[in-house]
RNA sequence: GCCCCCAUCGUCUAGAGGCCUAGGACGCCACCCUUUCAAGGUGGAGAUCAGGGGUUCGAAUCCCCUUGGGGGCACCA
């Protein structure tokens, strides 16, 4: 029994994008759930584009996702899984050439001569007779003395691909029956460079049926191209793959999702605290669904629901909003332990940028995760919930410090009493169901609204007006800073008052 | 220009002829909870199912046309 073997086939050319993020998650998510094979090939045939940088970036991130491949190339001085090795198209060059003299042989191939302005010209002519850009076949019928003739004139000729004559019919797994002439391919198509290495097209189709490839599962853009893959390996003398279209990711003007309009790099996603967890549940749910009303799912019960028969067909925008509210869910569902893990590298990012002068201990980033998990839609945001608890040093604008029903000499007299309030509750009281009742009488006494009060001992020591609950605020603070930080501000107001500000 | 694909609330989607006076989620608006902000709860606005023809007793669902949108047409991947 033959099981199914899938590929994700990224180019080293930049970060690792949203998109293939996404084709990698359905190929695996499809693997996993029919107990095939998940195979990672590197694509590194331009050269000038490619860099070990983005082969990193690429492979760190669908790692990071979760996304392990079972077939792949050796990386960081592990040896290549699978039985196909090399992963890495560079390292496969013979076969291709040993491909390309094959369908030269069967004169399925033949050698272009033309040049790259030559072409160009042709193109341009097209395209100003309002012609759809073809190649002409000027060379495709070249005798052995005219090919002698260029050789010896030193020319280095481009391999084209005899499309021939005909249709190609796809029945593809999401689309259905697609039917294509390939008299609209555009022409014989180069298959390798004049340089001697070879063309997407080609490599892919050689690395394919090499692999024993069974389900070609990728973006919607390559379907029209489709139809060249199938003449290759009908030419190769292969049957070829399945195939699955997926829908594109768009940016929100319903273009192809662009660097330019959106953000496209996994990397930035995860700089900004979004969790593995809601990349991956909201990327599943970007053109598939379960049919049910399910929507925050593991990576497991993705794997457990996928089916690739009910993958849509049209296009969905990027929603970043409906991406921060599943984040919002999954760092809620995260256990204490895991998420002050993840936080770690958040703040020491903060200390890094002298946001923060200290990093919390362990002990009190987790007495604080009651209260903060739940405010957190991204982990990159930890510093601004309650950063203010490791600055030596609080910055409070006076404008805020006055609460809106109140003036300034009735906050100096709040923030003052305050003090005195909390001081009387001392350091072994000093736990939230200690803090509050002394306050709300202090209010009551003074014939204060309590949230009045709250607000300006809130803004007094956090210098913000939205912060997690004041009592637990305070006690995370400690006494010490907290007297500190009311008198500090009860001084700044009064001051203020005197210069006449 | 040519070829291909697509078309349900702003967005992601459910819907595979009668269960749909179209369901859910995000976002938005109210209200509840409440010391602020979140979270949570409840309710609401929001889609003449792109338009027009068919087929059928019956169409969001099937067919055709139109319109709109997208993708592809490299010695990029």
């Amino acid at each position: 029994m033959t099981t199914d073997r899938v590929r994700i086939a990224p180019s080293p050319t930049g970060p690792l994008h949203i998109g293939t993020a996404r084709t990698a998650l359905f190929n695996y998510l499809h693997a996993r759930h029919t107990g095939g094979t998940f195979i990672l090939r590197l694509e590194d045939t331009d050269v000038a584009r490619s860099s070990i940088a983005y082969e990193k970036d690429i492979l760190d991130g669908l790692h990071w996702l979760g996304l392990r491949w079972d077939e792949g190339p050796e990386v960081a001085g592990e040896a290549a899984r699978g039985p196909y090795a090399p992963y890495r198209q560079m390292g496969r060059l013979p076969l291709y050439a040993e491909a390309a003299d094959r369908l030269l042989a069967e004169d399925k191939a033949y050698p272009c001569y033309c040049t790259a302005e030559e072409l160009d010209a042709e193109r341009r002519r097209l395209e100003a007779e309002r012609r759809p850009p073809r190649y002409g076949g000027r060379c495709a019928r070249l005798t052995a003395d005219e090919r002698a003739a260029f050789e010896a004139e030193g020319h280095r000729p481009a391999l084209r691909f005899r499309v021939g004559e005909g249709s190609v019919v796809i029945d593809d797994i999401v689309r259905g029956r697609v039917e294509i002439d390939v008299a609209n391919l555009g022409g014989d198509f180069v298959i390798v460079r004049a340089d001697g290495t070879p063309l997407y097209h080609f490599t892919v189709v050689v690395d394919d049926a090499a692999m024993r490839i069974t389900h070609v599962i990728r973006g919607e853009d390559h379907l029209s191209n489709t139809p060249k893959h199938v003449l290759l390996f009908r030419a190769l003398g292969h049957e070829p793959p399945a195939f699955a279209h997926l829908p594109l990711i768009l940016n929100p003007d319903r273009t192809k999702i662009s660097k330019r309009k959106s953000q496209t790099a996994i990397g930035d996603y995860r700089a900004e605290g979004f969790i593995q967890e809601a990349l991956v549940n909201y990327l599943a749910l970007l053109g598939w669904s379960t049919g049910t009303e399910e929507e925050v799912l593991s990576l497991d019960e993705l794997v457990e629901r996928f089916d690739l028969r009910a993958v849509n067909k049209a296009g969905a925008v990027f929603d970043r909003e409906r991406l921060e509210w599943l984040n919002g869910q999954w760092i809620r569902r995260l256990e204490p332990d895991d998420l002050i893990g993840r936080l770690r590298p958040f703040l020491e990012d903060q200390l890094a940028a002298g946001r923060i002068d200290r990093l919390p201990e362990e002990g009190e980033l987790r007495a604080l995760l009651p209260v903060i998990q739940e405010r957190l839609p991204r982990l990159g945001r930890i510093g601004d919930l309650v950063g203010f608890l490791w600055v030596d040093e609080l910055h409070v604008d006076p404008a805020d410090l006055v609460p809106k029903r109140w003036d300034r000499p009735t906050t100096v007299d709040g923030l003052r009493a305050a003090r005195e309030t909390l001081a009387a509750v001392g350091e072994v009281s000093w736990e939230a169901d200690e803090i509050e009742p002394p306050l709300r009488a202090l209010a009551e006494a003074r014939g204060w609204k309590a949230g009045d009060l709250f607000m300006a001992v809130r803004v007094a020591v956090t210098g913000r007006r939205e912060t997690p609950p004041l009592f637990d605020t305070l006690v995370a603070l400690g006494l010490r800073r907290t007297l500190e930080r009311l008198g500090t501000a009860a001084d700044l107001l009064s001051l203020e008052a005197l210069s006449g500000t």
